[in-house]
DNA sequence: ATAGGGTTAG
């Protein structure tokens, strides 16, 4: 092994000296001795150029063995100048003739990754089968050019060939991947033609097909068509209904599954199920999801281990995310990565800086997202200098440029400090394009610090982006009437009118005994309104006496609520708290999930909440988590 | 002696 491996650095000639021992090796029993000094140029003598005349028994034997030996050696090679070199060989030999044996050398050809080469050496070909075409088709279809295989697919369809499932399933692998519905459905319709419909793995490319291009309704479609239905198959769909945003449905189909018992769920299911949790922030299915992932015995994969951390931090529960994480036996980049994100994301920043030390000891490099992580960790706790430290670090330690994510926490770190032209300039100086989100999260800053001229500016770049949103328009309207600037609020006001620009409305839910409750502004859907109402009337009381004062310039949510004051005590996270402390025991937990990002009076509100009737709150928004405890919040009131 | 398919962690 040693002096195989010591030759490769050498000349060529030498690696296929000792490839060709190697293989007759293995073709040879062990009492037959091996030449010597085998080397090419005695092999090449052994092999006859002229096989016109019939060979007497002995020869043909032997040449029967060269030709095995030459087919191991191509299966063998994979190493450009010596598969050029066996070329050589079989061309004189006359061996490419033959089909089977260009084959073989084609797809030695197409491992070689040299796909060009591959391409050259097909054109060569006289007649190529279509078991040529379908080798050439697999390699492209996992190449940079995919679309290559389509074109091939084309040409030997004109040519009369017909490509086997298998192939089509590579030619519809290359469509996904170039990017190209028109000629997926094309080439779905020659597969109903051909009528390879029970095939169940073609039919489950088809479903990754549709489900790629945001198609869940025909990913379905080929679903209910397939006769015969395994676990990948299920996996494919639920990874579609994840994909496309249907994430309550995903928990509906794992437990379909689990019921009719025919397609058990596997450890893939396992993780697009915890995912699905995470993005519904759905503690209670989580937890029955990871029941069934020791029951079946996934415990010890890390692969879902990692993902169960991630769950659990964005359900707010960073606890179980923990234990996971210490039972994890050989933490890699991506566990360490997802601890430091959750903490991150629950208000910890000093703990996700100090595991990244950590991390660091037990000598696990850290990547891009371990970056993102500790990143956003400093922007939530508003460590501005830590940050932009290792916002440096992470280039020149690592060699990691940043990344629109990266930059898109240093400019949240810096506006919420206040830093708002440095953030603008960090935004202007990036070497990549700014997209929409990085001007949102400057927005954002602006509505904290009531900066409107600088809004102004965001809403234009937005604006140049074709990407400015309700939502956006709403940000500078409450900057406009934080800043008492009303007739900027009634003219933006007009003008979104005029458009017919709806935004979205503020939406807090809380989970109790696994039944979701959800709350807009003003509610009055609710069964039990009216207690609700007359605790919040209680609690803004009580409160009141603990010193919050309502802050009444703060955001405005609802456009066609006019009344402000008004509209601020009827926010749906304050009703969706109301009524938490409504229906459960003192002491117990609250946990609201809110759709947009929460306001300062909320934020406020919840604070003051937490120490008056001693509870932990925990109100996930848009952007992160807040733990309220005794009358303080996980993030140091930083904004 | 002839290539070879589908889902999947932060």
């Amino acid at each position: 092994m040693t002096q195989i491996s010591a030759c490769i650095n050498k000349k060529n000639i030498t690696i296929i000296v000792f490839s060709l021992k190697l293989s007759i090796s293995s073709f040879t029993s062990t009492t037959i001795p091996i030449h010597r000094h085998f080397s090419l140029q005695s092999f090449q003598e052994t092999c006859p150029n002229n096989d016109q005349h019939p060979k007497p028994m002995l020869k043909s034997t032997s040449r029967h063995q060269q030709e095995q030996t030459m087919v191991s050696l191509v299966k063998s090679s994979t190493h450009k100048p010596h598969l050029l070199q066996i070329q050589a060989h079989l061309t004189r030999s006359s061996l490419l003739q033959n089909p089977k044996f260009s084959l073989l050398f084609l797809s030695s050809l197409c491992s070689s990754r040299d796909l060009r080469y591959a391409r050259l050496f097909f054109s060569q070909i006289k007649n190529p089968s279509s078991s040529h075409y379908n080798t050439l088709i697999r390699a492209y279809s996992s190449s940079n050019s995919p679309k290559e295989a389509f074109f091939l697919y084309r040409e030997m369809r004109q040519k009369g060939l017909k490509p086997d499932p298998i192939s089509f399933s590579f030619v519809i692998k290359s469509c996904v991947k170039f990017r190209s519905v028109f000629c997926g459905l094309q080439v779905h319709g020659r597969i109903i033609r051909e009528g390879f419909l029970s095939d169940c793995l073609l039919l489950t490319t088809l479903m990754e097909f549709y489900s790629s291009f945001a198609s869940r309704e025909d990913a379905c479609k080929v679903f209910d068509e397939m006769s015969q239905k395994d676990t990948v198959a299920w996996n494919v769909l639920i990874s579609c209904y994840l994909r496309n945003g249907r994430t309550r449905d995903v928990l509906m189909l794992f437990d379909k599954m689990k019921n009719e018992g025919v397609c058990e769920p596997d450890d893939v299911t396992c993780l697009l199920v915890t995912q699905a949790c995470a993005n519904l922030g759905a503690l209670e299915f989580g937890e029955k999801a990871h029941r069934y992932i020791k029951e079946r015995g996934y415990g010890t994969a890390r692969n879902l281990s990692n993902s169960l951390i991630s769950m659990y931090s964005r359900c707010g529960c960073l606890d179980k995310a923990y234990d996971v994480f210490k039972g994890i036996g050989e933490k890699n980049v991506i566990s360490w990565s997802a601890m430091i994100s959750g903490l991150a994301m629950n208000g910890f920043g000093r703990d996700a800086i100090l595991a990244f030390e950590e991390m660091r000891r037990t000598g696990v490099i850290p990547d891009e997202q371990t970056f993102t992580g500790l990143l956003s960790a400093c922007s939530h706790c508003g460590l501005v200098d830590e940050g932009m430290e290792f916002l440096n670090q992470m280039s020149k330690e690592f060699g990691i440029m940043p990344n629109i994510h990266h930059y898109g926490c240093v400019v949240d770190l810096l506006g919420r400090a206040g830093f708002l032209e440095q953030a603008y300039r960090v935004i202007i100086s990036m070497k990549v394009k700014p997209d929409a989100t990085i001007w949102r999260t400057l927005l954002g800053a602006c509505r904290i610090h009531g900066h409107f001229t600088l809004g102004e500016r965001v809403i234009e770049h937005l604006i140049e982006l074709k990407a400015q949103e309700a939502g956006d328009y709403v940000l500078l309207l409450n900057i406009y009437s934080s800043t008492g600037n009303w007739e900027k609020v009634s003219e933006l006001r007009k003008f979104l009118k005029e458009k017919g620009i709806q935004t979205t409305p503020g939406c807090s839910s809380i989970e109790l005994k696994g039944i979701v409750h959800e709350f807009i502004v003003d509610d009055v859907s609710h069964p039990q309104k009216h207690e609700i109402y007359n605790k919040l009337d209680e609690i803004n009381k009580q409160l009141k006496i603990a010193g919050y004062v309502a802050e009444t310039t703060s955001e405005l949510h609802d456009l066609d609520v006019e009344e402000k004051a008004n509209a601020l005590s009827y926010h749906s996270e304050k009703l969706a708290l109301a009524f938490g402390v409504l229906v459960t025991q003192p002491g117990t937990t609250l946990r609201v999930t809110k759709n947009l990002r929460i306001c300062i009076d909320c934020h406020n509100f919840a604070k003051f909440l937490s120490g008056v009737y001693n509870r932990q709150l925990i109100i996930r928004d848009r952007t992160r988590f807040h733990h309220f405890r005794d009358g303080h919040c996980s993030c140091n009131d930083y904004w």
